[in-house]
DNA sequence: CGATCCTATGTAATCGATTACATGAACCTG
DNA sequence: CAGGTTCATGTAATCGATTACATAGGATCG
């Protein structure tokens, strides 16, 4: 019986056809599909068969217009192409959808009007929130996100004074503890492929770096920093200015502030001969797929990446539903260290 | 003069405060906005000043319920972890968002009711078009997408019989030159790496290898066709396969169906103690980054990836914006074989 | 039994734009 | 100068929902 065959035409029910054919009122088609329990039973059951027999879903440009709302978020990601990002987008993607909210992506490797074109956007209220997931954007139209007064969550880049939570992972501990494994391993000279200065992503990998060495009492000799951006291509340089590099001072292991350089920067090495890791060690940052493909497979921090941009999507929704926010708390989530290949003991011919 | 301070407070301006604020009518700012040419120079001005001092922006929903538009479109894409669909998603988004549409992307990889949602927020005209990057979803719900009447372009992977336009490039051409290139070498034992036997791709980039199997009086043992899904891991299992072929019988060329695979088997090829290209030739498909970073350089077919969404996308807007559709022509891009390290003429040991 | 309260529902205002139609001024034209 | 155009603008209907307020009928109670 409700089983109808295929009424569709052309134009969608809309709420006055599904009231038409319940013998009720718009109004009250509306409640039973917001708050069943305020309409009887009977009157709930005839509504719910005509919505059926309609397929009648509500317009959301309609609704939104009425409730104020877009139910929409913008995302502000450095670059899609980057796998990095690819799967916090997925988390990102999962509970934002879930909770019925669309999602525009800025992708901030585009043209830079662009990016400017969908800070506008926010600005002229057609968001209900903002997820940065880089601190790149907020540098440059502070003010105008400050005050365009849309609740905003960061992932990703911790930026210290912010006043808007965020979702990270400790940066300045992992890297640590990436150079503590390199430094339990025997090493003592241990180079640092660092990412783009500007990024205090760049900062805090640097000073976990550093808060190894000098723990274990190891001076950090300034030439072991080799400077690069995120890409692999600052990965081959870096490989090839380690070549240049006449064996015995050659450091025996180098910590990359993300996996793409590692990657780039072990290829290098071993077109030049190197074998990794017995010539030297490599650990790498991020924990991207490829980083378990590679020969050999690259020992590095992994970031919870789903649960990175699930959380955070999360806290925004909470920012966007809460009367007034009252929310505001930052959220740190745990990397973990896997050992792979690409690590191993100093071998005795580079020990001095 | 038209440099105010900050006039704004919290409720962004609306039609009306700028029609106040010029003296005219709303309708009037309507049309300046649209027509700008159909009202007085003068008055134009008033409004535009007025527009700029007030920092109006029309708001979406109440137009898009106007004018019975969402200005979204839905991307269908197989996941967007990879980095070749991730490219392509550039491409729609620069062409789309510049022509003022949102894209909802709809993530196949995710779970199986995300899939049936999106399809359902077409269906319930909640979107003004869709771009579909494979074959996947108009196979399951080909009736429903159908008659829900929403403009549809499909991109990647061409459908044969499709009754609505696509954007591709010529897989069958294309895996021919793949394999002629391995012929024109001198192999004449090559094997394929294919993809999963369900999609069209993988059945056109399989002629494409037969084709040019016979043309150069090939036959082709129906032994060389290893099946792969298009992922890494059984780029892997293929390695291990013919890592376990004695070298009388491993074939000295291979062609696989994408990079993935390619670069997953190549891996294994060389840590089972093969040398790439010189104990075997592959080549691959698609040209994602990586491929040109691994070692040695993958030779491949490089699809334009940027250009394959951009055309799509234009092609969807014509089709949005065009009354009833008229456009309706398949567009073929070209996609070129680049040589790089992975290839060589087969050695005199492997020869028979 | 009349006052009071509750429950279920209906009426109509509202969100903020677009646009068909109406209006009126100015300008021709014979 | 009556009547017809044209041009610029205003009036008000409309898109499709949500929801404050009104209302009617029934239950409860002193």
């Amino acid at each position: 019986m409700s089983k109808r065959t295929k009424e569709s035409r052309r134009p969608p029910a809309k709420i006055a056809d599904v009231a038409r054919l319940a013998g009720v009122s718009v109004a009250t088609v509306s409640r039973t599909l917001a708050r069943p329990e305020v309409v009887s039973e009977e009157t709930r059951n005839r509504v719910l068969a005509a919505v059926r027999d309609t397929s009648y879903t509500p317009n959301i440009s309609a609704r939104n217009l009425r409730v104020r709302k877009t139910m929409v978020v913008l995302v502000a990601v450095p670059n899609i192409a980057n796998p990095f990002f690819a799967e916090i987008l997925q988390g990102i993607d999962d509970t934002l959808s879930a909770a019925g909210y669309g999602l525009v992506i800025a992708n901030l490797a585009g043209p830079p009007e662009k990016e400017a074109r969908y800070v506008d956007l926010v600005c002229a209220g057609q968001a209900d929130g903002v997820l940065l997931l880089c601190g790149h954007v907020i540098r440059s139209r502070d003010r105008d996100l400050r005050d365009a007064h849309v609740p905003l969550v960061g992932a990703c880049e911790y930026i210290p004074g912010a006043s808007f939570p965020q979702v990270c992972i400790d940066n300045v501990g992992a890297a640590r503890e990436a150079v503590r494994h390199l430094i339990k391993l025997g090493h003592t000279s241990i180079a640092y492929l660092s990412g783009p200065q500007s990024t205090i992503l760049e900062r805090q990998r640097l000073e976990g770096y550093k808060q190894a060495l000098k723990e274990a009492g190891i001076a950090a000799a300034g030439g072991l920093i080799i400077s690069g951006d995120f890409t692999f291509r600052t990965g081959v340089e870096a490989g090839r200015a380690l070549l240049a590099l006449s064996p015995e001072v050659r450091p025996t292991a180098l910590f990359a502030a993300n996996d793409e350089m590692a990657i780039g920067l072990i290829k290098t090495l071993q077109s030049g001969g190197l074998r990794i890791p017995h010539d030297l060690s490599v650990v790498g940052f991020d924990g991207i797929p490829y980083a378990d493909y590679c020969e050999p497979t690259l020992t590095t921090i992994v970031q919870p990446r789903r649960e990175l941009g699930a959380s955070a999507a999360a806290e925004l929704i909470a920012l966007m539903t809460t009367e007034k926010s009252a929310v505001r708390k930052d959220i740190e989530l745990p990397a973990t260290l896997i050992l792979r290949d690409s690590t191993c003991p100093p071998s005795a011919r580079n020990r001095n």
